[in-house]
Parts: C-alpha cells; sequence; structure tokens
DNA sequence: TAGATTGTTAATCGATTAACAATC
DNA sequence: TAGATTGTTAATCGATTAACAATC
C-alpha cells in the first residue's frame, strides 16, 4: 500500500468514502465515476481522484471505479483487513452502550474484554464481553497484545487510567470522556469522541443562522 | 457581536477554547496570554489572536486575555446563553445514555421532551425527562419552539423521523445514527456523532505506525 | 474508432504563520 | 518609561480545483 504524507483531511473522508460505497453496494450499483460520487457527497470530482490517488490507483479511464473493488481498497487503507484487538475500560451508561450495540467487528476490531471498579459488574459478560476488574488491567495488558483501548471511565478516571495504560504499551486511546488526553510530550495516538464540543459547533451554526436572519429582517424592516 | 464569515477549522476550534478556559479556571488561573494558550493547545499564538479576532477583541496588549472574561465570550459566540430546547428522539441504548448521563444544560441546553415507539417507556421519565410516543412529536413540534434534536433512533427510522422533524420547523439536528442525513438540498443544520468514523480514522493512524515501524525494521535488517 | 473518465500536473484559493505597529 | 502582548496586515504554506494528456 503506497502511503505518502496524507493529510488529516483525507483521512477523515475515507470513512465517508466507505460509508458510501457500501451504501452502493446495497443497491445494487457496481459501478461508479468521481463525478457521480462527488455529486453524492458534496465533493468534486477532481477532490475524490486526488484522495485516492494518495494510495494507489484504483479506478480505470473511461469506466470509472468498480465499487466492490474500491470498498475493498478503501478498507484496507483504513486497516479493517488487520484484526485489531480492542478493550474497553468503564462499563458505564455510555461504556455499556458502546458494547451491547456498537458493532466493533463490522469496522475490524475485536473487543476483548472490558473493566471497570465496580464489584458487581466484575466477573459478568455483557454481549459475550466479559468484564474485569481494574487491578487486572495492568496483567491483562502485559499478557495480551492490544491495540486500542475505549475510554469510558469518569472524568476524574480518565487521567489516570490514561497512565496505566500508555505504560503498559497501549499507544491509540478511543477517548469518550471529555477530557483533553492529547498532551504534547505523548506518542499516543488519541481519537477524541467530544459529544459538547460537537453539541457546541451545532449551537454556533444555530445562532449563526438566527443571527443572519434577524439581521436580514431588521434590514427589510427598516426599508420599509 | 461581529460575525464575519468565520471558517469551520475557526468554528471546531472554539470548543476547544472553552474546554481549556474552563480548565484554567479550576486550577484559579485569570490571566493567559496567547502563547500560553497556544502551548498548551498546541497551537501557534497567531492562531489564536486570529481567531479570536473574528469576533471582536478581548485581550489587552501588554496583559494578554481575562481567562473569566474570555471565557464568557467563547461561550457567549458559542450561543450558549441562548437557552436552545432540545429534544430527543428514539431512547434506546445510546438515546437513554444520552438523557441520563449528558448534562444538556452545561452547554446552554433544555432537554424537554423524549419520544420513542415503544408503549412501555411512554409515560415515563427519565432524569426528569418525559418519554412521550412518536404520534405525539407532529403535535408537540407545532406547539413547541424547539431548537434542535437529538437523532438516536435505529438506522432505518432515520431519514423518515428526520423527514418528520424537518417538516415540522426543526432545523437542526444531532445525528447519532450512521446514517449520512446531509442531503444537498435541505437546508437543515446537521452535526454527526460518526462512531464508526471516528474509530475508523483511529484505525488509520494505528496502521500508519505500524507500517512506518515495519518498513524501518525492514531497512535497518537490510543495512545489517 | 469515439466517448468517457482516469491520474497527475498546474493554477487557484484559503488557512496558517510571521511580522510589526499600536498600546496597555 | 520599558516590557509585554495584542490585533492586524503581509507572507507563506497547504489544500482544493481546474485542466489535460493518457488510455480504457
Amino acid at each position: 500500500m503506497k502511503r505518502l504524507k496524507v493529510s488529516n483531511n483525507v483521512i477523515r473522508r475515507l470513512p465517508r468514502y466507505l460509508r458510501k460505497l457500501d451504501e452502493l453496494t446495497a443497491q445494487g450499483i457496481t459501478r461508479v465515476s468521481s463525478s457521480e460520487l462527488g455529486q453524492q457527497l458534496g465533493l468534486t470530482p477532481s477532490q475524490i481522484r486526488q484522495d485516492f490517488s494518495c494510495f494507489g490507483e484504483f479506478g480505470q479511464q473511461g469506466y470509472g471505479y468498480h465499487v466492490p473493488a474500491l470498498r475493498e481498497q478503501v478498507a484496507s487503507i483504513l486497516g479493517m483487513d488487520r484484526h485489531y484487538c480492542a478493550i474497553l475500560i468503564g462499563v458505564g451508561n455510555i461504556g455499556h452502550a458502546l458494547i451491547d450495540n456498537f458493532c466493533f467487528s463490522d469496522w475490524g476490531f475485536q473487543l476483548s474484554a472490558a473493566f471497570d471498579v465496580k464489584p458487581e459488574l466484575i466477573g459478568t459478560t455483557f454481549n459475550k464481553v466479559p468484564v474485569m476488574s481494574m487491578e487486572d488491567l495492568p496483567r491483562y495488558l502485559d499478557e495480551n497484545q492490544v491495540d486500542i483501548a475505549v475510554l469510558t471511565v469518569p472524568k476524574d478516571a480518565a487521567v489516570p487510567v490514561t497512565q496505566i495504560l500508555t505504560s503498559h504499551g497501549v499507544e491509540a486511546i478511543w477517548n469518550f470522556t471529555n477530557v483533553e488526553l492529547t498532551e504534547p510530550n505523548s506518542s499516543t495516538i488519541v481519537e477524541n469522541i467530544h459529544f459538547s464540543d460537537s453539541l457546541l459547533s451545532l449551537s454556533y451554526y444555530v445562532s449563526e443562522r438566527i443571527d443572519e436572519r434577524n439581521a436580514r429582517a431588521a434590514r427589510e424592516a427598516r426599508k420599509g
């Protein structure tokens, strides 16, 4: 796999391509051009061709892209065929929801264990995932290859738990706590799901629209 | 509030500024310069000053920024003082988790009602939020000002429910379904929480690191 | 062959960074 | 006053778009 310096923006678009390609597959469509794909995703054909060309040549002149083949390429670029092993820390509300409802295997991950401090949870199993004691975490990390940790602990536990994870070789964290884990000196890969950041962006866009509407109304009222 | 054409990137940084300013406040720090803020967030001082200058002049030469004042400005820019009204559709696992654990009011929102199709849920209350029947949704939207809808329904319901929402005046959707709601011809503001997109990005970064490590190891092995 | 569409090079656009006068 | 730091203008950098030869 060709892997030049790929910009962040490109990487963020890859999962969208995957999603659209799966949708086309579900519709029985096996062929797509960069123009069609662009139209459906609100991107220019140029951008789509540029994006794919970071990784190789997946199309065919005069034809376009074969949907199933392109889908497999994108999946492979994203690492979906690598069978990464994940664990989850913090079986609270959101952690529990993820274990029960988020299909890790659809995205190439195996969720092998969960950890919590609550004695009543330890030893139980949700959706075939065993819940272990936080005390067993270091040993588990030493004895098993863990590629990513899903962090769904309460705010206060975020930093100390991250400490344990990184000191036992975990290099990637999927962070659901509303804490800025990304530290300047750390080499850990952190991907954040910041609910509040997302909601506040939405709040901004709503406010912007309301302000524009009010400004327009005021202008028109002045005119008469 | 000055509100020029503000780029998406700036808007996405605003919630991070807010978070950091709250953290500084919690530490009892009342004064911060763009350099300090930049250092802590991994941004250049220039960028921070540019970002704020989209909205006004919040600093003071020779001094920097007063943390509480700046915090209030950022909060106001994001619309946190506008008391938007939210409803939630789909009281499944993730919807339930949001109702119980996500503090909407911390971000200026009031979650006034939830809706579901399951008879056993209708009439119940979680965290003071009443669950109503989906059949009552249109009437509720007609009789109440609803600024945003939180969409936590199963995949198949996403598009039909969105249809109901937009046809009854809801202009903004916080979308937790793994469905691309953003339609080319629609004026609805959609903010997505795509768990899988996020996980796949993380998967990409992990793969990239592994590939680089392997490539380096191979080079060194060849050298001897 | 003619039409279509790719992959890539060049041009444009926008965002980030640097520099600096203004001023607290 | 001197030092610090802003807000803003100019320079740089990077990402997106346009153009086009290659070719299926």
